[in-house]
DNA sequence: TTTTTTTACGCAATCGTTCCCGGCATCGTT
DNA sequence: AACGATGCCGGGAACGATTGCGTAAAAAAA
């Protein structure tokens, strides 16, 4: 039942030759005369020759394949991220394997160990809201295996990383909301390990300070991520949107957390922007199309994908060892839309 | 730079023992000595040797490894449909590999050639939008590559399918729109030669028919796809809202036509659903938060990528060629909210 | 005790490819 | 004429694992 492959040796006898001319033909090699090479290559054309990759995977000890660990494929922040990488595996000639950890540090365990075991020449790590030890990544690491890591990166280990700018994109969301006249704002964040919620929430954090409002630790709700996360989320902003003084604006630390706020809020006949300004981190294809129109923190997550991809295949096919690594930041867009257009307040009345 | 791996010769040579007993001890064959054995087992677990998938592909002449086509990642589809696919394939010690059409022939074409070349046990594919061509498909079944095709099918091939009832489907979001008093229900479709246009279509007419409503033609806009979707979309929407009679529904027979067509109706100001109900084929996350939450008709996508590898991965482990093929019919579902509801009228009046 | 059987293991081929090494012409040089 | 240089090609090992076959020693049967 397969698909019978021509190989070398096919090509070797029927042309009388031996397989290492017949290789070294193909391989355009200088010890050959021009007329064989013409005889193979023509030859090996007309009964259309493909070279077996798991041979030379095996001769070369290479596989030609890079394993990927993401969230969840079926997020749009992740499908639009492993688009970029496969665009420049693909071209490059390498294969992409991709594993969801569907947020949980058990199955992200399991499916690096799958990997791994798959003998992948490199490795491209978002690391799931849940992962809190990174013993077997940075393990991994030691052992010699390349990593890059993207998004939610791990601090600890020193490797090539590409990230947005979380602090900018939070910083300036906070901001936009400020200068339409928000002062509580209120915040739906992740577990606060990752480095994404440190970093968002440090930009929140510095945007508040830089107009001269206070921090207040009650207006920000960390969510769990797991099967309960909806359960949470709802939680999570019933509790924001019972406080009195209520919460004038929610940001979104998130693209789930933002959809699930918006699903809530819908629920709750909380109307937006009139009673509740609302906006997000989110990279969903449908954003200017909800009710009403989403203002968003965007992330150029193809171009992420694109870099660490890149980045990967540098350090795959680098000769010597790489001990100069890079982190690339990558700006965050803001999408500005009805969901944060409101009172229109004129700010910095001092300065200027 | 790499990650040297241990293999079986180190064990055998650290044992004083041959990398045959070693290889049989380790697939606990009755050749070799308990002692043997317990010996083999415990250093190989100590030293964690991990057994060259790649040498085992080549001995085998398989490579455990599927390729998938698909239109585009970041359709919620599709991403729905890989997770279902990767699930199994995980399960099953397979490897993914996904290649992505964006939509174009040529593309697919490409994708094609190179996942043969990378020697692959077998195909799932959802052929392009733009795919018309299926000689190499053919060509490819013809000399025994398992292929399963799922949702966009390739009638011509017999091999097994996974598909919606895409009839049901249509003729169930028709009838439903006729209950809600639509008679002009506008529809845009897809190119005509694809499987699924075909499906739907039809129990478009259906439906219309057996409740006493004339075909029209004009109400039907197809819609190439490709680089400028968008704009074939905004003319088709166009010329349905200024047909006078007005037409009272439109009918989205993929996603991005349902979701385009949206944003179309949005930017003309088309108040749904009371100028205009509207509904589609859907598989997207956020269609409930839409303005209007979105009445759709929603596929079983998971499910699908699940039964497709489950019906490939039997193909491929056949050990004689398969004759008898089956094609899966799922049922779509549909999901009723705010953009279908306006005019309670009692329909077949005459019937009951 | 001798023969047969069983047990437990090693040798070597194999998968498809690359590449080191070696060899045979042919040609030019002294 | 003899020698080395060069061009062109083949033999065979290697990558890591499996497996058919052969075989020594031990056990069982004669």
């Amino acid at each position: 039942m397969k698909f019978e492959a021509v190989t070398i040796k096919d090509i070797a006898k029927a042309l009388g030759l031996s397989t290492s001319t017949v290789s070294r033909a193909l391989r355009d090699s200088y010890e050959i005369s021009p007329e064989t090479k013409k005889m193979v290559l023509e030859y090996a054309e007309k009964i259309n020759y493909q070279p077996n990759p798991i041979a030379l995977s095996l001769k070369e000890r290479k596989s030609h394949t890079i394993g990927v660990i993401v969230g969840e494929i079926a997020n749009s922040f992740f499908s639009q991220t492993i688009n970029g990488i496969e665009s420049v595996a693909q071209q490059k000639g390498y294969n992409v394997i991709i594993s969801q950890s569907h947020e949980s540090f058990e199955k992200e365990m399991r499916n690096l160990h799958y990997l791994t075991s798959r003998s992948i020449d490199g490795l491209l790590v978002s690391v799931s809201v849940e992962t809190n030890n990174f013993d077997y990544l940075k393990d991994l690491h030691a052992k010699g295996m390349p990593i890059v890591f993207f998004d939610r990166i791990v601090n600890e280990i020193d490797t090539h990383k590409v990230i947005v700018d979380n602090y900018k994109g939070a910083y300036d969301a906070t901001t936009h909301l400020i200068q339409n006249g928000c002062r509580n704002i209120a915040v739906l964040a992740n577990v606060s390990f990752l480095s994404i919620t440190q970093e968002r929430m440090a930009g929140y954090k510095a945007a508040l300070e830089d107009n001269g409002i206070a921090y207040n630790n009650q207006l920000v709700q960390h969510c769990k991520p797991g099967e309960n996360l909806n359960d949470e989320v709802i939680a999570a902003v019933k509790k924001i949107t019972r406080m009195r003084p209520m919460a004038d604006a929610i940001l979104g630390l998130s693209d789930k957390l933002t959809t699930g706020c918006l699903r809530v809020l819908q629920e709750e006949k909380i109307k937006i922007p009139e009673e509740l300004l609302m906006m997000g981190f989110s990279n969903g294809e449908l954003t200017d199309l909800l009710n009403p129109p989403l203002s968003i923190i965007k992330q150029p997550a193809f171009e992420m994908g694109e870099i660490s991809t890149q980045l990967l295949l540098q350090l795959i096919e680098s000769k010597r060892p790489v001990t100069d690594f890079v982190t690339k930041v990558l700006l965050p867009e803001l999408v500005i839309r009805n969901s944060t257009k409101k009172k229109k307040v004129k700010s910095k009345l001092t300065a200027e």
